[in-house]
DNA sequence: GGCCAGCCTTGACCCACGTCAAGTTCCGGG
DNA sequence: CCCGGAACTTGACGTGGGTCAAGGCTGGCC
């Protein structure tokens, strides 16, 4: 079609530009990429906008281009328990694909964000022509068990102040002293380390007591990076026994 | 070869039939499932036998033919959090395939076990050539994705009393009531769990003398279905808000 | 500038659960 | 039959961390 040809380049190559990066699509050829970005639909969250909810039927799977997206469970309690905070270059619920049931989780936009809906028919199709890229998506989900895996020990084996010391030293930038900007309020790092802003804010402050890093406001600055990464290992090995 | 041609037409057949009946392999065609009994590879374990340890190169994917495998984490403080116990049928480590790195995992026999080992290569091969035994493998890690994110909800917004209700519920035969029979040692129970025995003792005790249940060595006789239904439920909700 | 509303911090309190320790019961072997 | 050890039970105790409540701090808004 002649008409807004331009338009629709643009966004096939803003669009093509984003899977190349991905982890799921990087290295298929130009052509299947082409029609991946064909049915790919785009969609604009803002703040706090759920993007689906649990038990939902499933539409796809999803990509993040900008933004940060929270999926997470609620118990009957109401208490929201992060399952991960995926940002952007990451793709999030192709375990939906293969299910028929709904979403098990569900998933709320951190901040304002873009996301690339794949929706799940073509995909599958796509799937089912493209052995690599099936290979593609039981590596992804491979990394995704590994995740889960990961915050299964996190939340079993570990205490607060262990789980905020590993999340500093993965956040903190390289070099013996940095400053970390939090994205979110104070509580949202709570949540995300399965605790409570009141457990968080003592922690934090027990941290500080130690010279270890100094908070104001939304900035923590890292003052000794290895004292801290040593503290890490010596809380990981302390009941080791002799 | 016309030597011993009984013994492996058996070995295919008792296979083949093992494979019909599990969830990742049903439903294929019969050329299909012989060509995957004939790379298979079948190894027995004996009680507290280890199949892999966390790190160790995949050789595979498994099935369990017979017996129970243990998968499970260790922390740096040598305590071990169960992540999953499979028994006959069911399959794991299928994330193995897809990924260049180790198991994330140990997994080791609890009874004495046969398993299936389902060699990396000539599977990956197979995949490529059979779209739908891709789906079904995504389908089956879409499974374990669900497990996992269902443990993670056990684990952070349960108590334990919750937890075992829950278990039981699951375990009990139909009926108002019926009897458990355990598998292994309590002690195995209580770490299926996530608590110590100690505890798990203790809160047996609790619903024991509210004659919910009787426990008389490995069985446990489930008295009243219903009511241990509606304590759950009963805690499940008790935080809500009104 | 003053005010209100969220956040953050700190203290007080409580409870579930892990751990240590001291019995019991239950086997399997000599 | 007795003994030793494993599994289980029960009690006592300590503690991490969740919750409630009461200030400080900050920032938007009139």
């Amino acid at each position: 079609m002649p008409l807004t040809p331009r338009t629709s380049d643009l966004k096939a190559t803003g669009l093509i530009g984003t899977l190349r990066c991905c982890q799921l699509f990087s290295g298929l050829s130009a052509e299947d990429l082409a029609v991946i970005a064909g049915f790919i639909v785009v969609q604009k969250l803002a703040k706090d906008e759920y993007l689906f909810h649990e038990g939902d039927p499933s539409r796809g799977c999803y990509l993040v281009q900008s933004g940060a997206v929270n999926v997470h469970r609620v118990s009957a309690a109401g208490k929201e328990q992060v399952i991960h905070v995926f940002r952007s270059g990451e793709s999030f619920a192709e375990a939906a694909l293969a299910s028929p049931t709904g979403y098990p989780a569900n998933a709320r936009a951190v901040e304002a964000s873009t996301v690339l809906v794949i929706p799940k028919a073509p995909i599958l199709e796509l799937i089912g022509r493209r052995p690599d890229l099936a290979m593609r998506m039981l590596g992804s989900m491979s990394g995704h068990l590994r995740v889960l895996v990961g915050m299964l020990d996190d939340l079993t084996l570990k205490d607060v102040e262990t789980r905020l010391l590993n999340w500093l030293v993965k956040h903190a930038p390289a070099g013996p002293t940095g400053k970390i900007h939090l994205a979110g309020t104070k509580r949202v790092l709570a949540a995300e380390l399965g605790t409570s802003s009141e457990t968080l804010s003592r922690t934090l402050g027990r941290l500080r007591d130690q010279h270890l890093i100094t908070v104001s406001g939304k900035i923590i600055t890292v003052h000794n990076l290895p004292a801290i990464q040593s503290l890490l290992r010596r809380n990981l090995g302390e009941h080791e026994n002799p």
